[in-house]
RNA sequence: GCGGCGGUCGUCUAGCCUGGACUAGGACGCCGGCCUGCCAAGCCGGAGGUCCCGGGUUCAAAUCCCGGCCGCCGCACCA
């Protein structure tokens, strides 16, 4: 068992201002925390990182964007959160064991009360005297329980909107204005970092599991009859390696199994590359914030353990001290559930067009009525039943040919042989399709605390929070030696030059060189710059390295450069002539 | 939501069982001064506490009792 970190972390992320948990004063809420000073910088540089692997690197595929955190109400019925959020629960009035009231009359009766009012189902409760299955009680009211956070739009009762669960159906809705905007290409990745809201029956686990959060999510869209055309970039990482438990081996009680992401395409594993190809830069992603490759695994999702919108899913575990492996992100093959439904719902075409690489000919049999027929036969009347005939469609007047009867349009009869066949060709240059999609979403939340697991330790009594250089939230500590002119006028001045290099750069003067050091480690802070009597001599200054302590003597006309290198990095020596100490 | 355990300066904690001398003590941290020539040095001074909240018992409550809130653990829940 790994030591338990959790305490010492949240202690310390208390103390020194990374996060803490929110309303303090008034006895806090649970489920929500605030982030500190150092926890905005920290989660900034963590989403920054996270835009570089999923946006940046694939800027001609993946566009980000920004949608409202409230919806109205169509949107969340559109997506089923609405129906499939909202659960029936029923509470033992002797235990307080909560149930689903739907699960319990099926299991107890074997019926499917699907669509019944909790009135209804209290009723059927009451009528057939079920129990609790657990210890025997009675139970109480059915009464509904829906996870999301419901609001008012305007003045007006009943304009409900809710919270957004997921960033999702913000990239769903507006797909077709992004994908015209982006000059209507496919596949299309649509990202978005931001807030959601579940109202959790209990959360828990500190930053965990909160009532409020952020997601760093992206959805691919894709066509599913081209999944090589889909993810044009596979090849970059098709022998990357992933840990892999898929669910037959989980059941089983197996450990994961290591892939690479051909393999575990070619294999069936994964069942689309696009998802195998997001997991793989999202192991890449959670190593850059610090995890090693071992401690991370994917796990797939039975199919009652997916969402109602998912045909394959999988979890990105990463182990903590406290609670074992935990959930950093999920990685969902959505099909084209959402879109569906939202043309559904809201009546538009949210198709895309697909040219094919030469267009098509196709030769088709049309029917039409002799006009010839119809002008001689019903003279004065022909122009009305012309217009009748617009409104008959080629299958009617191919069955009346079939069956060899005549069409009758009210007091109009024409007869199977006043219709003719013509055959006409037809040029189609490409078909309409509904998008598939695979979604790789993470907790921005969750990614800081594993972040902060796997940067904390402890040497010779110290804490030292050893983040990736290009994640800690300051990046250097410019100190100078002791609190003496002319050393301070100097070091205010490496300082500012630092600051305008486009560092982040802190300088503090108090205390002793050591007591500085110790709490800029402590703030996980990569590298201290120390103006000494030698700085006033020949303007060099001492580098230090947080996690080594060690030094290097670099001139301050060429710090900014080796210090961007230095996060970037590049290894102390390569900065500068070693400091004996 | 149920059960168990817990909640005292910014942080960690002593005190609680056995109510009173607690004006709630200490350590670290923080602020100011002196000092300090490279790894939490030292000296002097200072700020900082609704003892989680509410109610009850008592002459007297941080301490005992009840309710609530919050946290951790187990159960349930976690699209």
């Amino acid at each position: 068992m790994a030591e338990d970190k959790y305490s010492k972390i949240m202690e310390l992320a208390k103390r020194r201002g990374f996060f803490w948990p929110s309303y303090e004063i008034y006895g806090g809420v649970a489920g929500f925390y605030d982030l500190g000073p150092y926890g905005v910088l920290l989660k900034n540089r963590i989403v920054e990182k996270w835009r570089r692997f999923f946006v940046a690197d694939h800027s001609n595929y993946v566009v980000e964007i920004e949608t409202p955190i409230i919806g109205p109400d169509k949107v969340y019925i559109a997506s089923g959160h609405v129906e499939n959020f909202t659960d029936p629960i029923v509470e033992c009035l002797k235990c307080g064991r909560k149930f689903r009231a739907d699960h319990l009359i099926k299991n107890a009766l074997g019926i499917d009360v699907e669509g019944a009012t909790p009135e209804e189902m209290t009723n059927i409760i009451r009528e057939n005297n079920i129990r609790c299955p657990v210890c025997g009680g009675p139970l109480g009211e059915v009464r509904t329980f829906n996870l999301l956070f419901k609001t008012q739009i305007g003045p007006y009762e009943g304009n409900t909107g809710y919270f957004r669960p997921e960033l999702a159906q913000g990239m769903f809705v507006a797909f077709k204005r992004v994908y015209e905007a982006m000059r209507s290409r496919i596949p299309l990745g649509i990202a978005q970092v931001g807030r959601v809201g579940r109202n959790e029956i209990s959360p828990r686990q500190a930053m965990m599991r909160l009532r409020e959060f952020n997601i760093m999510e992206m959805e691919y869209f894709m066509d599913p009859e081209d999944p090589e055309g889909s993810c044009p970039f596979f090849y970059r990482r098709e022998n990357a390696r992933l840990r892999i438990l898929p669910y037959n081996l989980k059941v089983e009680g197996g450990e994961p199994v290591e892939y690479t992401v051909a393999e575990a395409v070619d294999e069936g594993v994964i069942i689309h590359r696009c998802l195998a190809y997001w997991m793989a830069v999202a192991n890449d992603f959670i190593q850059s914030i610090g995890v090693p490759y071992s401690e991370i695994y994917f796990e797939e999702k039975g199919p009652k353990e997916r969402a109602h919108y998912s045909s394959q899913t999988f979890d990105q575990l990463v182990r903590v001290s406290r609670w074992g492996w935990v959930e950093v992100s999920g990685h969902s093959y959505r099909g084209d559930y959402d879109l569906s439904r939202h043309m559904k719902f809201s009546g538009q075409d949210l198709t895309v067009f697909k040219p094919y690489p030469e267009p098509r000919v196709e030769t088709r049999t049309e029917y039409f009525v002799d006009k010839a027929y119809v002008g001689r036969t019903f003279k004065s009347r022909a122009r009305e039943v012309f217009r009748l005939l617009e409104g008959v469609g080629q299958e009617e007047l191919a069955r009346a040919v079939r069956e060899g009867k005549p069409l009758k349009l009210g007091d109009i009869i024409i007869p199977p042989d006043a219709i003719k066949t013509k055959n006409v060709k037809v040029k189609i240059s490409g078909k309409k399709y509904i998008p598939h999609v695979v979604e790789p979403s993470f907790g921005v939340e969750r990614v800081v605390y594993v972040a902060f697991e796997h940067a904390y330790r402890e040497k010779e009594g110290r804490v030292i929070l050893s983040f990736p250089r290009d994640i800690a939230p300051v990046q250097v500590a410019v100190l100078p030696l002791v609190e003496e002119e002319p050393l301070l006028k100097k070091a205010m001045d490496v300082y500012h030059l630092l600051r305008e290099s486009g560092f982040y750069a802190v300088y503090d003067d108090t205390g002793s060189i050591g007591k500085r050091y110790a709490r800029y480690d402590e703030i996980g802070v990569p590298a201290a710059v120390t103006i000494d009597f030698q700085t006033l001599e020949d303007d060099t200054v001492t580098v230090r390295d947080r996690d080594s302590w060690r030094q290097v003597r670099v001139p301050v006309t060429v710090l900014p450069e080796k210090l961007k290198l230095y996060i970037n990095g590049a290894s102390l020596e390569e900065l500068g002539e070693p400091v004996n100490s």
